[in-house]
DNA sequence: CTCATCCAT
């Protein structure tokens, strides 16, 4: 009995017993609240209980009474999954019963269910058909403070039905300061209500912020005493130091990219050979979303006794993952940004300083289970003016989507609709000339027939669903929905071991068409489906990733029933699958060129002598990304599916050989008459 | 010779 350890003797429990929770004792005035006021702001930081208790409390109380429910959002499919997996435990019955979820492709509800947790985006798209959200008594929306481009819009359409539904309660949840802004957004009259002098009286009584304190540990923030020249140095420095001087528990360091991370872990490994064994022994991991959910996991694992983990993170473990056990938070004070240049139509990703509000997020991972220390790499003065929070997504984002589901929601006048933080103008206007030229909208702007509310419908971008309501005229509807699908996962699609790069590259080239990366995809995804009957083994043999070829599989099946809900039909029999002779494999070839040239004919590009391309405008100089079939292979006229700046580089990818002729013919009113520069 | 993070009956 001598080692007998208390540890080992005792499991801790899954969860705090609800009863313990800050919010607990709020529950009355929380009530009242709701109760009072259409519309309640909380502001909770993380271990408030608020997400898991709120919905709770809600439903006792009597919300769901009348046969309606309660709805909460979240900005993460894992979030709402994991939530309702963990309040049907608390509530004690199974999930999809009382406790429910709905994310895309997982229904977990039933007719018994009272609280609902899904996506925003869910959300939205069940405004589509139930314009009023008539099935709810509450919407909370949670982490709105995120400002992602689908809270954003679920914020001013639940505004605009709250005019409607005067019986409708809202929640809005933020961990920050932000409230005020939710504050006078709601309660600022919008132009159709009020008129000019009215709605003076009813801002005191449509929304109230509620404050909860959190359960989180006391951290420690340090600054530098000067600014450091090189993050990724002074962070690896910092990590030694802190596992020189410290005491034990695991280290987060948040740096910006793949690169930087890469090199960060062989540093810290390299070093701590060197370091020999005066310290004890140190575990540097990588976590970045390009990593496979098999390399992502390490990060989860406990290190061995007497070993401290080292994670090396990007931005996906300030809210997305979680990891316990972070005493110590190394944060380099930068973040990549995406943002889109309407001028341009160009994507770049730029490192940027973060926001104060981001700062303290990561801060915060230091305190989750004990007391913790988060050492920033930069100075006090440098904190002082990093900005509240980076500007929300609605404001540096390519809005066609956004202006398609807008209109599909019936708001014709898009310009107007009550932003939270209205998006540039010159977005909007770059949204709607691209919309016009797809053919989705009419000279007044109004959605076309069936041609727009069918693209607003379908789950992907704008060009690729005008490909795809094209692919009936080009007979090739069965390819273009798997190309489709596969060019939605964004590039997951091929995977490999460290050092393992040339076996995947020899991989690749056994699906490689000639005509470049669209057709690629769709030979991998045929052969998935067809020799390798969706087996994880092929996938493992063919360097293909398969949770990612999984996904594939259910995104073409859902294309697919959209588009025979517009009474469009694929002919998948067994015959129409018959390898074809060569000849006829070549015009099946082209006729999915013309179709993806007929949506991407604005993404179109020429080879120039020296390997580079350039844009129709020819102001840009592009160039295809690595990962694409077309780098360093010969091409004349091109589309794509993405272009991205970053760094000194402007990188198309997805890249399919097109015939110049096409664009005229396919695209009249966007490429004019012959212009002998570029003939 | 390479790219932050999410999401959509």
């Amino acid at each position: 009995m001598a080692d007998f350890n208390i540890d080992s003797a005792f499991i801790p429990a899954l969860h705090k017993p609800a009863a313990l929770l800050p919010i607990a004792k709020h529950r009355e005035s929380l009530l009242y609240v709701v109760e009072t006021y259409p519309v309640t702001i909380v502001i909770g930081q993380t271990g408030s209980g608020k997400t898991t208790q709120i919905p709770q409390f809600l439903e006792r109380a009597g919300w769901c009474s009348d046969g309606k429910i309660i709805g909460v959002t979240q900005p993460r499919r894992v979030a709402a999954t994991t939530v309702a997996l963990r309040v049907a435990e608390e509530v004690g019955c199974e999930v999809g019963k009382e406790v429910g979820y709905s994310i895309r492709f997982e229904d977990v509800t039933s007719a018994a269910t009272r609280v609902k947790f899904m996506t925003d985006g869910l959300l939205i798209r069940e405004a589509l058909v139930d314009p009023l959200l008539s099935r709810y008594s509450v919407i909370m929306v949670d982490e709105a403070h995120e400002r992602s481009t689908s809270t954003d819009i679920l914020l001013g359409l639940l505004k605009k039905i709250r005019r409607k539904r005067p019986d409708l309660r809202l929640i809005i949840s933020s961990a920050t300061l932000q409230a005020e802004e939710f504050l006078s957004f709601f309660t600022q009259p919008t132009e159709e209500t009020a008129p000019p002098g009215a709605g003076g009286e009813e801002k005191h009584e449509t929304a109230k912020i509620v404050s909860l304190e959190g359960r989180t540990y006391p951290i420690d923030i340090l600054h530098l005493e000067s600014p450091a020249e090189h993050y990724v140095e002074k962070a690896v420095e910092t990590v030694f130091d802190i596992h020189s001087q410290e005491g034990d528990g695991d280290i987060l360091v948040f740096l910006t990219g793949r690169e930087e991370i890469d090199h960060a872990v062989q540093e810290i490994a390299e070093r701590a050979a060197q370091a020999g064994s005066r310290y004890g022994a140190i575990q540097p991991l990588p976590l970045y979303a390009g990593l496979s959910t098999e390399q992502q996991m390490y990060v989860f694992d406990k290190a061995p006794k007497g070993t401290r983990k080292v994670i090396c993170s990007t931005n996906i473990a300030e809210a997305s993952v979680t990891i316990d056990g972070i005493v110590y938070v190394v944060d380099c004070g930068f973040v990549k940004l995406r943002a889109y240049n309407p001028t341009t139509g160009i994507e770049t990703l730029t490192a940027a300083p973060v926001s104060k509000a981001s700062a303290s997020q990561r801060a915060g991972r230091a305190g989750r289970t004990r007391p913790g220390k988060c050492f920033r790499l930069y100075t006090q003065q440098a904190f002082e003016a990093l900005p509240e929070a980076n500007p929300p997504e609605l404001q540096r984002s390519n809005l066609g989507p956004v202006v398609l589901q807008l209109k599909a929601l019936g708001i014709d006048n898009v310009v107007r609709f009550d932003f939270l933080s209205p998006p540039p103008a010159e977005l909007m206007s770059k949204a709607l000339e691209l919309l016009y030229s797809l053919g989705a909208l009419d000279d007044y702007a109004k959605l076309t027939r069936p041609l727009g509310f069918r693209m607003a419908e379908l789950a992907v971008e704008p060009m690729m669903a005008k490909t795809l309501l094209s692919a009936p005229s080009f007979d090739c509807l069965g390819e273009m929905l798997t190309i489709a699908a596969m060019t939605s996962l964004g590039g997951s699609v091929w995977f490999h071991h460290d050092g393992e790069q040339k076996q995947m590259e020899s991989s690749r080239r056994k699906f490689a068409a000639e005509e470049g990366d669209h057709l690629t995809l769709l030979n991998a995804y045929t052969a998935f489906v067809t020799t390798g009957r969706k087996e994880a083994r092929f996938c493992r043999e063919n360097n293909l990733n398969f949770k990612s070829m999984t996904r594939a599989v259910s995104i073409r099946s859902q294309l697919k029933r959209y588009l025979e809900r517009f009474n469009i039909f694929v002919d998948e029999s067994p015959a129409s699958r018959q390898p074809a002779a060569e000849a006829d494999q070549g015009r099946k070839a082209e006729r999915i060129r013309r179709c993806l040239t007929s949506g991407y004919f604005a993404h179109a590009a020429r080879m120039q002598a020296d390997g580079t391309y350039r844009n129709v405008e020819g102001g840009t100089v592009l160039q295809a990304h690595p990962s694409s079939l077309m780098f360093n292979r010969k091409a004349d006229w091109v589309i794509f599916h993405e272009v991205m700046e970053t760094g000194e580089k402007t990188f198309i990818r997805d890249v399919t050989k097109i015939e110049k002729g096409w664009l005229l013919e396919l695209a009249p009113g966007f490429y004019k008459v012959t212009d002998s520069r570029t003939s």
